[in-house]
DNA sequence: ATTTTAAAATTGGTCTGACCAATAGTCAAT
DNA sequence: ATTGACTATTGGTCAGACCAATTTTAAAAT
């Protein structure tokens, strides 16, 4: 039995790739918290020497950290974890998105239902201080100078709804879909909040996502979200985007 | 603001990683039918040779390529394109579940409103042929002979539903969202029929579906999706995982 | 002739050490 | 205190070697 044993370890422990070794070292720091967003790796090589292995594992265990948006590597700055380093999904998204030639309605789709889901599930869950922040972020939109900074509050509220929610799949999914809206059209909350010809219909939505989440009414709140979301649709459609 | 577009020129051209640009060429093959599913990729020394580039270069393309799910490499064997690479999200998904302790209510809240989505797309969507082939998928599971043949058929059924839906986001996150799945909870699929006393009731659901979806009927869709998602949710409830 | 087995070739995984290129840090000149 | 040139640091790339798993080939046994 201690031989079982024993190769049962060799299967967990030697048979593993380096570089996944390696991933798997930063994950569980992040897990542990003795790495956080923002925090400086290792230079490659140092980091190597610590491991004893080679600099080319180090390097595919950060492209491979890379690809997925936990980290962030500047030639000649260093390799630090991302600041939100939440955003996970969003190269792989952008990849399907182009191989499959997506549209923005492919992704006014998707974002649509997990919007909702994430209104009802805050519904459920939220605290008030929960909904102390979205009401602040609320306020600070309506009262934004341009629609710039509006088109930032905007998403800060969706992103805490999102949070709010409690589950890290939608936050994530959804966090990755914004970045992905961005980089196909550029600037483009902005362009959203421009063409709403009277921005307090925004507020008012908003208003009653709010409202229906204070009062745990879940039922409300994707009623109150939908109207939200088709609303920006039709914005975007009427823009020919 | 010259000042800008010649940031974003020197962003887009000159400033581009050797294996940013080899993942690029893959896409690219992939885009236009050079490359398929299942196909084999050069050996890494090959192609090195080929793109004039070194050889680590190539493996941290294919280390990044293969962290989204894109292609799979077995020492001694080759690198190959996945042969269902859509389920391109799964290892991110897998991540962000794993940093945050995600449960498996996390996983249905998500799935269950990517699936009432497919479901109403669907029913927009679909053309004989794609109603054809569900029901043809609903009656093989009806007639597996075990729960794992039938396991396999349900999955394809919803599967099929996704890829009618048209949307490639919610047809690769479903996917990936499978194989998390899969991997937390082994054989899930075969407990859930299993556990089912009358898997009539399944059967009696997808039909509903089915008909929806042929009438074109967009809203019975989502309830009849979102009444087969509850009762999986409660099946996987009361089998306390 | 077919199957089995062992050797060889292939191919991904890792290591070493070097050089290039972008950034960060240092220190002198102003 | 600011600027600017020099240096050190650090990620990006390259070359060549060896290891380990797989596949292929060829020999051997039946």
């Amino acid at each position: 039995m201690s031989d079982d044993v024993k190769k049962e370890m060799v299967f967990e422990n030697s048979s593993e790739r380096v570089y996944q070794t390696l991933m798997d070292s930063i994950l569980d720091s992040l897990k542990t918290g003795a790495l956080k967003p923002g925090d400086r790796l290792p230079p490659e090589r140092k980091w190597a020497e610590e491991m004893n292995v080679s600099r080319s594992a180090v390097r595919e265990a950060i492209r491979a950290l890379d690809m997925i948006g936990l980290v962030n590597a500047r030639q000649g700055g260093g390799t630090y974890i991302n600041k939100s380093y939440r955003l996970t999904m969003f190269q792989p998204m952008a990849i399907s998105y182009r191989l499959n030639q997506g549209s923005l309605s492919d992704i006014h789709e998707f974002r649509q239902c997990l919007e909702i889901q994430a209104a009802k599930l805050a519904a459920i869950h939220a605290t008030d201080e929960d909904i102390r922040e979205l009401e602040e972020l609320a306020h600070k939109m309506n009262d934004a100078d341009n629609t710039y900074e509006g088109s930032v509050y905007d998403s800060n509220f969706h992103s805490k709804i999102a949070e709010i929610s409690g589950n890290c799949l939608i936050r994530d999914s959804l966090a990755s879909l914004g970045a992905l809206l961005d980089e196909i059209v550029d600037d483009i909350r902005s362009i959203i909040l421009q063409s709403a010809r009277d921005t307090r219909i925004l507020h008012t939505q908003h208003q009653r996502i709010i409202d229906s989440i204070k009062n745990h009414d879940s039922e409300s709140a994707i009623k109150c979200m939908y109207e939200h979301m088709t609303f920006i649709a039709r914005l975007i459609e009427s823009n020919h985007l």
